[in-house]
DNA sequence: AAAAACTTGTAACAAAGGTTACAGAGGGAT
DNA sequence: ATCCCTCTGTAACCTTTGTTACAAGTTTTT
């Protein structure tokens, strides 16, 4: 774990902290489409990103979703550090978009480390700053962007995330993750087929240029 | 200064504190509708809220405004907070809901006392805390809830925050920071009224119940 | 191979929200 | 009173998005 931690962490953290999160931390690797989190939840640890990515969505009354973002490597989710400092549920639900490798650390440290560790309350507020700023981003989208723009956006990120040219998905779970019904999706990436954006197959998107 | 400071933040911050921000703090009184904060501004100094409120918007490329939401005594703007430490601009518009009266903190302080005080680091961390589920509201509202709810529920919240039954503004305004056009407002409002939920007037809005 | 389940395409229609245009009411200034 | 400006109400129409229904292709299961 160690060696994990120094090539993620190791320019954010200083030895000593990296030693500790060691002590501590428990190495965990997850599947894709693995619940990492769940509404309602209460959370017990806050995962550290060490390879690949994690989606955040928020769900409605109803249970229609809606995507709010992407977690990357080096990055943590703020929600949860908001959660364990407020020891309040889980107001979103966190899914591994690929197979991940995360390092856990016991709520009671976190405490602990904003007091001790400069580099770790820099970490913290940055996550912060960062989930403030991509849900600004989100809402942003849904507020000032119509669908077929935000649909193209989606397609980028995914591209982005996945670091692949193909979105392996179906028109339902875009529907889903964009709050929108499947028979929009496919009109408009139809649509976006058209314009020579994307082409389309059974099962996976081709994202053009 | 120092009563306001401890009838609002006496309940959360230490004596010391108290005394350093007495010390360095200054006072500000704004009238309703004074812009603190415009999009783009880089930020010196960060307001500590000792009465009245402030509505927070955000802003498309085209002008088109939304308001995300309004802080009360207690707060701060963690947007504010978030863009001092990483020294970026302002990716919010803040304007002063009613006459207002606020500490402002010069920003170099707050990296020191979250060092040096807990209490201090606490309420930091709680601010975070309350703007991201402030967001997340916001993003419920815009993603699953349609038009007429959202101004019911906005006209709600005028009220709650201004502590009238009257909501003070035109249709025009709503429309604004509800990011649609004003027929729309005038045709929802109508229809409000027919509900019974509310009660038209000129250049002011009588809330039911 | 046949059946079942999943995925995509498309048409037809409905609903919500946005746009344009115009009339008239209310209030202030001269 | 008259003029002017702001605010509100409403009609007619358009665009975007959501819904229902169904056909056909693909994959998985039996």
């Amino acid at each position: 774990m160690i060696q994990e931690l120094k090539n993620s962490y190791g320019h954010l953290f200083e030895n000593d902290l990296i030693e500790e999160i060691n002590q501590v931390g428990t190495f965990k690797e997850v599947p894709e489409g693995f619940t990492l989190i769940e509404i309602g939840e209460y959370i017990k640890s806050m995962p550290l990103l060490v390879e690949g990515a994690i989606k955040v969505l928020r769900e409605d009354h109803d249970g229609d979703e809606l995507l709010l973002y992407f977690l990357e490597r080096g990055e943590t989710c703020a929600m949860t550090l908001s959660c364990c400092m407020g020891q309040t549920k889980s107001e979103i639900r966190a899914i591994a978009e690929m197979d991940t490798k995360l390092i856990m650390i016991p709520i009671r440290k976190m405490e602990e480390w904003t007091g001790k560790y400069r580099s770790w309350r820099n970490f913290v507020f940055e996550s912060y700053h960062n989930r403030l700023m991509e849900m600004l981003e989100a809402i942003d989208s849904i507020a000032f962007m119509k669908m077929d723009e935000r649909l193209l956006k989606y397609l980028y990120e995914k591209v982005k995330v996945n670091n692949e040219d193909t979105v392996k998905t179906t028109h339902q779970e875009i529907a889903y993750e964009l709050h929108t019904s499947r028979v929009v999706i496919s009109r408009l990436l139809k649509n976006l087929e058209k314009l020579g954006k994307i082409k389309l197959h059974r099962n996976n998107i081709e994202v053009l240029s």
